[in-house]
DNA sequence: TAAAGCATGTAAGAGGTTACATGATTGG
DNA sequence: CCAATCATGTAACCTCTTACATGCTTTA
């Protein structure tokens, strides 16, 4: 999560770290402590995704490197496997502009399976669970149980509509709107 | 996370390792590992709130002791501060039956209030990124901060039905179906 | 009888948090 | 000038995960 997003903000411009963490805690997903991401920073470094450097004082401004932003790409379509799905894939949605549009629809369509997998699972646990030789559950586990289904299907409606989006932009190839292919170093 | 579960989950019926494992999955939430579940299991004990005992062979049952009662009453109510907020309610509401009605009306309230506090902020800043002299933002963040802003307007609706019904069954307080007072031990 | 599932546990390591420590700069 | 905010970092601690280790029981 701290990988995918620090080097997704890094991508457009350089940043130092105070500057980083209110940039995560604008993007809303969490807010990350400074001894999350002062070691983070040092990590990457050291792996070589990102670059340093002292700019006049004490401030350390960090830049994304050619590799880094291979690393960026492998993040933003990797396969996982993780319980924070939903999170992770709405952070991913965050930086899609630097996917291309095929790429993109690779991943709404993989995220949509799994929704319609979910749905599927729950809607069979709540019929086991209310059917007849069991005690039904209690009124708040029924509540959490519709709100999921609901919440589910809002989703996969939602991604319909990226999807079509998607397809209906690829069809008329003159758009640039979103993609920003190749490196901020070809200018 | 798992303190709450463990013991919400103890609190009907005293269970071995393995089937609280099953139990975790089975409500959804997130599947723990064993490398989680037995030590957390030790620290509880050592904590006092849970006691085992060999039933026969190698398996281990646990079982809530009295401190470990309060203590998920403690869990259940205590007002925090997690990035983890959404799973962490639905877990509680998953274990709501063991609060009286006063106390899920105040938790289900405070979470209200979060919630449109957070409209209220998702709306301010769609319109500031929405605004003149601000470059737009592409069609997924966009697409991203619509979603938060209707699905936080339905979990908002949702709990205002909660609510609801909460009140109605309190003025019909012949109902038990949900209150499950007292203790295990009385009996 | 072999595979799948039941059952408990440890070790190493990753990553996160809070609290601590330090000091510059800016605005009221 | 004082408080808030900017800015970077370390140390101790906690919890979680994966991988490993072991062995019993049920079922196809």
């Amino acid at each position: 999560m701290l990988d995918l997003a620090v080097l997704g903000l890094l991508r457009d411009a350089p940043l130092h770290g105070y500057e980083l963490k209110q940039r995560l805690a604008d993007l809303g997903f969490w807010r990350v402590s400074f001894g999350s991401l002062y070691p983070g920073l040092k990590r990457l470094e050291r792996q070589g995704f990102i670059e340093s450097l002292r700019d006049g004082g004490r401030k350390k401004t960090y830049q994304l490197v050619p590799k880094g932003q291979s690393h960026l790409e492998f993040l933003l379509t990797e396969e996982t496997d993780t319980v924070e799905e939903e999170r992770h894939f709405h952070l991913r949605l965050a930086f899609f502009r630097y996917l291309d549009g095929a790429t993109r629809i690779k991943s709404l369509d993989r995220r949509r399976n799994e929704l319609v997998q979910r749905l599927a699972d729950s809607r069979r646990s709540m019929r086991k669970v209310n059917g007849r030789g069991q005690q039904r559950p209690d009124r708040y586990t029924r509540a959490l149980m519709e709100r999921g289904v609901r919440s589910t299907e809002a989703d996969i409606a939602w991604l319909d509509q990226l999807i079509a989006a998607e397809r209906s932009e690829q069809a008329r190839p003159s758009s640039t709107e979103l993609f920003q292919g190749g490196s901020q170093w070809a200018k």
